[in-house]
This record gives structure tokens, sequence and C-alpha cells, in this order.
DNA sequence: AAAATGACAAAATTTATAATTTGTCATTTT
DNA sequence: AAAATGACAAATTATAAATTTTGTCATTTT
């Protein structure tokens, strides 16, 4: 069986997901695969690279997972209400179904700043895209431009899909809250 | 000189402040204080007790600090915007004044959970007050409760002033982001 | 010739050990 | 009698030594 870079990284996740962030060297990841670590140093320029490569797979599911909420094409607020709130629910689902790993790619997260600007300019855009629909329609002001109004909703949301924040999304109050914030938020929207 | 609670708790501020908050013991503080380690917890309970006691002076300075914001009378709505980017501002400030300060409260403040969530609280309900005002000279609008808004405006702007995301405050984009949900979250505001 | 290896130095982490700090309380001081 | 002390064990933290991991590269294998 040939050694690919896909190869490495699945094995990685599984490492990962077995012993944990800190407790993953690069050596345990090659002796599961049956080669010697310098194998994997011919695909990876180091071990922060390949744990960015595990983190880009992670992030582009995810982008793809949003990009797929379904369009309420009759309703263009309605579209862009749904979006945020899917981008929440997928979040807070993901951290309920297993707290560790999600704290895992949290801590992956902060090593990888390049990837997750990237990530994050992804969003804003596929938000910023169903504004603009939305704007088209009518159904949402003109007043600010739809990439402003893609940040505010973004950020002015941060609390409630922020990782770092997730440690708060056990309070029984988180939902109420978020509730008030987007019936805020899109009270500004309308036109 | 007689030893006081606050006598210990004004000492502890400035141990904290000289020695920084990892490197800082009751044995030092008693040290500087020329009175045995033993005494001092025959006015706090344990360690815990005298680091609560330290946030909670520091937090009650920033609730009086912002109830301190001037009131732009003549324009409602501009009082309860005044109030919220006080308090970003006074975050904001505290944070690059000293960074490890404001970490080491920060770190406090995971501990002290009761003594946060009451201070939360009063600085919701300040909001509220000024927002329940601004609704009666009609600035803004009924659509929800005062208390709705205040936790709206407050949880909206979440990323601004939460001390857990202060590692984001150095960004040059910051500004902007605020900017951009504050217009969406007091275009809400309209009547 | 391309892919993989494993020996190696430097860096990082873990473990073992020493030193300090926390919290208690019988005793001393005011 | 109230306040403060300081000796003490347990817990925590700092320091030092040993081990592992990272990343390179000359050599070997396919």
């Amino acid at each position: 069986m040939i050694l690919t870079r896909e190869r490495i990284i699945e094995t990685t996740i599984e490492v990962l997901r077995k012993y944990g962030p800190q407790k993953t060297s690069v050596t345990d990841v090659a002796k599961v695969l049956g080669v010697s670590h310098g194998t994997i140093y011919r695909h990876f320029e180091n071990k922060a690279a390949l744990k960015e490569a595990v983190l880009g797979i992670w992030l582009k599911e995810h982008a793809r997972n949003l990009e797929r909420t379904p369009f309420d094409a009759s309703a263009g607020r309605a579209g862009v209400e749904g979006w945020i709130k899917r981008l929440v629910m997928l979040k807070h689902d993901l951290y309920h179904a297993d707290p560790e790993l999600f704290d895992m790619y949290t801590e992956l997260t902060a090593e990888a700043a390049e990837a997750v600007e990237d990530h994050l300019a992804e969003l804003v855009t596929q938000l910023e895209t169903r504004i603009a629909l939305a704007q088209r329609t009518g159904s949402v002001t003109t007043a600010m431009s739809a990439r402003e109004i893609a940040e505010g909703l973004f950020y002015g949301t941060a609390r409630f899909h922020h990782p770092t924040l997730s440690f708060e999304w056990r309070s029984d109050t988180i939902h109420d809250q978020f509730e008030v914030v987007t019936q805020l938020l899109f009270r500004a929207l309308e036109p």
C-alpha cells in the first residue's frame, strides 16, 4: 500500500482521537502506519503542517456542511436567518456530542491562525451571498452593504459559535440569549 | 496599625501587581504586611477566598465606573450607545494597559463563577435602566422589553467585552467589527 | 531515481527530587 | 480573651536529570 498524504492525515486523525492532541507524536503516527517517522517528513514540512492539514479537513467539512443549508427561496431574510441558526446549531451539536474532541480542535485552531482566518472569511462570504440575494428580493435593507451586514451578523453572534466560548454553552439560558440577540439583529435587517 | 480585611486585600493587590499572579503567595503578602501568614487565615477562609475578595473589588470598581457614564439626556438612544461603547472601551483599555494583570483577573473569574454572575446581572440591569428611560422618551422601540433589549445588546457585543476573547482584541480589524455590530444593533432599536 | 530508512543533534517533554506554599492548631503575646 | 505566632504535615510548585520527540540527511532499499 502506497503512503500518501491522505493516508497520513487519516491515521493522524485516528491517533489524535485515541491519544488526544498533546499526547500524539509524529513517531506515534509513524508507528501506527508501520513506517519510520522520517518518511512522514517527506510529505509534510513539519509537525505543525501535519496538524494544520488535519484541522483543514475538519474546517472544510463544516464549511461544506453549512453551504448545504437549504435556501428558503421564497423568503430572503429567512434564508439568512436559517444559515445563522444552522451555524450555531452545528457548533453546539458538535460540542455536546464530544466535548473533548471539540476542545482538541479548538486547541489546534489556536496554532493554525492562517487556516482559521481563511475558514472564517469563507463563512462570512457564504453569509454575504445569501444577504446580497435577500437584498435583491427586497427583504433586507440596503442601508448597509451585504458584506457589512454579514460581518455584523457573524460577529454579533460570536458568543454562540466562537469555540473559545464553548464552555458556556452548557448554560440553560444560552438558547434564550441567542433568541434575543437574533431577534434584535434581524429586526435591524428589515428594509 | 490594626490588621483589617481591607488592608490585607489592598496589600494583596499591591503584591499581585508587583510579582504577578502566579508568583504571589499568601506568605509573600504576609511578609509585606509584616505579619505571619497564619494571621491572614484568621481573616480569610483560604487563598481562594482572598483571591475572590480581590476580584470582587475589581468588579465593583468597574461597575461603579460604568454607572458613572454620562447620560446623554437629550438623546435616549445615544445614552444607551454611550454605555455600551464605554463598556467595551474600558475593557480594551484595561487589557492593553497591562495584559498580564488582565489575564490574571480573567483567570480569577473562572474560579469565582458566582461573583461574576452577580456582576454580569448588575451590568445588564444598568443597561436595562437606560433602555427603559429611552423607551419612555420614544427614542427606542417598545416592540421588545427593556430587559430583552439589554440582554440582546450585551450578549450581541460579547466578542468585544468577554475577557476570554481578549486575546483577539489585538487584531487591527476588531474596531471595525465592533462598529458594524453596533450599527446593526442600534438600527434594531429604532422605534 | 525515487522512496524509505535510521543515526544523529537540538528541542521539547516527562519523570524524579528539592524547595516552597498552604492550611491547621497548640502555644505565646498583647 | 482576642489576636498573632510559628511549628508542622500535606499539597503544590520549582528545579534538575533522564527520556522522548523533532527535524535533518547521508545511506540503504525498492
